[in-house]
RNA sequence: GGCGGGUUGGCGGAGAGGUUACGCAGCGGAUUGCAAAUCCGUGAAGACCGGUUCGAUUCCGGUACCCGCCUCCA
C-alpha cells in the first residue's frame, strides 16, 4: 500500500499517515461563511484538500473516506444583508431572508467550486442545523468547569487549558503582552473568547439555558465534527489563518469536553494566497471572485492547475503569466488525451509525488514526463488524480477545428464542431481560410490569406497552417462577433 | 510587540549533502508561402555573511529584504 506523508502542524514534522480506522479515514476542513461570492483566496483550501480528498480515496477505497466541509451561516455579515434587503424593504422576516442569503450563496459555492473541479464532500452541515449540539456541548463545558456564564454570555475559560497556545506556537501570556486581545469587562481573563453571546430582537436567535441568543464562532466546528466524526478523527485542514484563533480555540473546546480523545490527530495548513505578489485585498484593489475568473473566460481548470502548481505550504502568487502557461499546458494535454482510454492505474510516479505530502507541483511534473513520451493513457489516468483532464470540468475551451488539406471538410479535434460553443462562425472560417489558400499556393499570392489570418487573429483565433491542413484554436477570449467581416 | 512563511537560472517552480528537476521564454537546427505548432539539440541558478564537512544551493548560526497571521476580509 501506498506510504502517505504529511506535515503536521501540531508537531511542526512530516509524518508517516496512519488512519485510526482504514476503514473509514476521516477529514473535516474548515468551510466558507456563506455570505457573499467564494473569492479566490477561498479556493485554494478547497483544491488543495480535494487533492488529499482523491489521494485517500485512491489509496484506502473511495467509500473509506469521509470528508466533511461546513457551511457557516450564522455570521453578522450575513445578518447585515439580510437586514439591508429588509431596510430597503422587503416584507419577509429577516430569518427568511437570511434563509434566502445563505441558500443562494450555498449554491453558487457549489457552482464555482464544481467548476473548478472539486469533488462535493462527502457531508456539509450547516451550522443552524447543529445549535443544540452547540448548546449541549457548552453545557457540557460549564459543567467541567472550562466554560462560565457572565452578562448573557458563556465564555471559555482558556487558563483552563493548558495546551492552549500549542498548535500555533503561542503562549497564552505572550498574546496579552502583545494587548492586541479585545477587552470585554464580562470576562475573567482578556484570553477568553465567545461560546455563546445574546442576541437582539432584530438578530436570529436561538432559545438556550443562557437565554435566546446565539453561538460563537469557534464552536460549530467543534460541534459538528464530534457529531459527524467522532471523538478522535484523522485530519482536519483549513488555511493557515485560521491557525490562530479558530483551531487554537476548537482544540481548546473538544479537548476540554472530550479529555479522553485525540480530537484531530493530524493538522494541515495551507498557505495564502496572493495576486500579482500582493496580497489580494479590496483596499488594494486586486480583490476578485473564483466567478470573476470564470466569467472572464478562465476555465476553472486552468485556475486549477495554476493553484496545484504551487505547494500547498507556500504562498501562491495568482497571476496573469501563470494561466496563461497553465492554459497552453493544458490545451496540448487535452489534445492528447482527447478520446483516449485512461490507463487503468494512474502512474506510480504520481501517485509518490502526491503521497510525499501532497507534492502537487512535482506531481505535475511526472505529468510533462507522461506527456513527453507520448502516454496518453498514462497521462489521463495520472492527471485524473489531480482532478485535471476530468470530464466533469470539460467545457471544451480547449477544442480547435481542422479543415484537412484537400479534403475541405472541416472536423472537431476530439470532437463534432458543432459541439464547440460558438462555432459555427468559425467553422465558416475555417472552410473560407482553407479555400483562400488552396488558391493562394496554386497563384503565390498570399494577401487574402493573410487578411483573413490577421481577421481571426483579432477574433481570439490562433491560426496554424501546414502541408496537412489548417487548424483554427479559438482562445479564452475568442468573440464569434468580430468573425462576421469575413463573410 | 508576539508568531509564522518565503528568498533557487530571464520568469514560474521542485527534489536531493557529491550525479539533468520540470515548465515557459531564449538560442541553434529540421520543417514552413510567411508565421505558428511539432521534432532534435543547447546555454543559464541557488539573497548575503560565517560555521560544520573531503565536499553545501541542500545541515547549523547570523544579517538583509519580501509576505502573512495576531483586527471585518481565508
Amino acid at each position: 500500500m501506498t506510504t502517505i506523508r504529511l506535515t503536521n502542524t501540531k508537531t511542526r514534522t512530516k509524518d508517516v499517515f496512519e488512519p485510526i480506522d482504514p476503514d473509514n479515514v476521516r477529514m473535516y476542513v474548515c468551510g466558507p461563511t456563506v455570505y457573499d461570492r467564494a473569492h479566490l483566496g477561498n479556493a485554494r483550501p478547497v483544491i488543495v484538500f480535494d487533492v488529499l480528498f482523491r489521494l485517500l480515496r485512491h489509496v484506502y477505497g473511495a467509500d473509506h473516506v469521509t470528508y466533511v466541509r461546513n457551511f457557516t451561516d450564522v455570521d453578522d455579515k450575513i445578518n447585515a444583508e439580510a437586514q439591508r434587503r429588509k431596510g430597503l424593504g422587503d416584507p419577509r422576516s429577516l430569518e427568511e431572508l437570511i434563509r434566502e442569503r445563505t441558500e443562494e450563496t450555498i449554491r453558487w459555492y457549489h457552482e464555482d467550486m464544481d467548476a473548478l473541479g472539486a469533488l462535493r464532500p462527502t457531508q456539509e452541515p450547516r451550522a443552524t442545523e447543529w445549535i443544540g449540539a452547540m448548546i449541549a456541548m457548552i453545557g457540557d463545558l460549564i459543567a467541567r468547569g472550562h466554560a462560565y456564564e457572565k452578562a448573557g454570555h458563556v465564555l471559555f475559560r482558556v487558563r483552563s487549558y493548558q495546551g492552549y497556545g500549542k498548535l500555533s506556537g503561542r503562549s497564552v501570556d505572550d498574546m496579552i503582552a502583545g494587548a492586541r486581545v479585545e477587552v470585554a469587562p464580562f470576562k475573567e481573563d482578556p484570553m477568553d473568547f465567545v461560546l455563546w453571546k445574546p442576541s437582539t430582537d432584530d438578530l436570529p436567535g436561538w432559545d438556550s439555558p443562557w437565554g435566546r441568543g446565539r453561538p460563537g464562532w469557534h464552536i460549530e466546528c467543534s460541534a459538528m465534527s464530534h457529531e459527524l466524526l467522532g471523538d478522535s478523527f484523522d485530519i482536519h485542514g483549513g488555511g493557515i489563518d485560521l491557525q490562530f484563533p479558530h483551531h487554537e480555540n476548537e482544540i481548546a473546546q473538544s479537548m476540554c469536553a472530550h479529555p479522553e480523545a485525540d480530537f484531530a490527530r493530524v493538522w494541515m495548513h495551507n498557505e495564502m494566497l496572493q495576486v500579482e505578489g500582493k496580497k489580494m485585498s479590496k483596499s488594494l484593489g486586486n480583490f476578485f471572485t473564483v466567478r470573476d475568473l470564470l466569467d472572464k473566460g478562465i476555465p476553472g481548470e486552468v485556475i486549477r492547475f495554476v493553484f496545484l502548481s504551487t505547494h500547498y505550504s507556500k504562498p501562491m502568487d495568482w497571476t496573469e503569466e501563470k494561466a496563461r502557461q497553465a492554459e497552453a499546458t493544458l490545451r496540448k494535454w487535452r489534445g492528447l488525451v482527447a478520446g483516449v482510454e485512461p490507463a487503468p492505474s494512474p502512474a506510480p510516479s504520481v501517485v509518490t509525488a502526491l503521497a510525499d505530502d501532497l507534492n502537487t507541483a512535482r506531481a505535475i511534473a511526472e505529468l510533462h514526463a507522461l506527456a513527453g513520451k507520448g502516454d496518453a493513457a498514462g497521462l489521463k489516468a495520472s492527471a485524473e488524480m489531480l482532478g485535471l483532464l476530468v470530464a466533469e470540468i470539460d467545457t471544451g475551451w480547449w477544442r480547435s477545428i481542422t479543415v484537412a488539406a484537400g479534403t475541405g471538410r472541416a472536423t472537431g479535434q476530439g470532437h463534432a464542431p458543432s459541439v464547440v460553443v460558438g462555432t459555427s462562425a468559425l467553422e465558416d472560417a475555417a472552410k473560407v481560410l482553407s479555400e483562400a489558400r488552396k488558391v493562394a499556393l496554386a497563384s503565390k499570392d498570399f494577401s487574402r490569406v493573410d487578411a483573413i489570418r490577421r481577421a481571426l487573429s483579432n477574433a481570439g483565433v490562433e491560426v496554424r497552417m501546414s502541408k496537412a491542413g489548417i487548424e483554427l484554436i479559438p482562445g479564452t477570449n475568442f468573440d464569434p462577433a468580430k468573425l462576421e467581416a469575413l463573410k
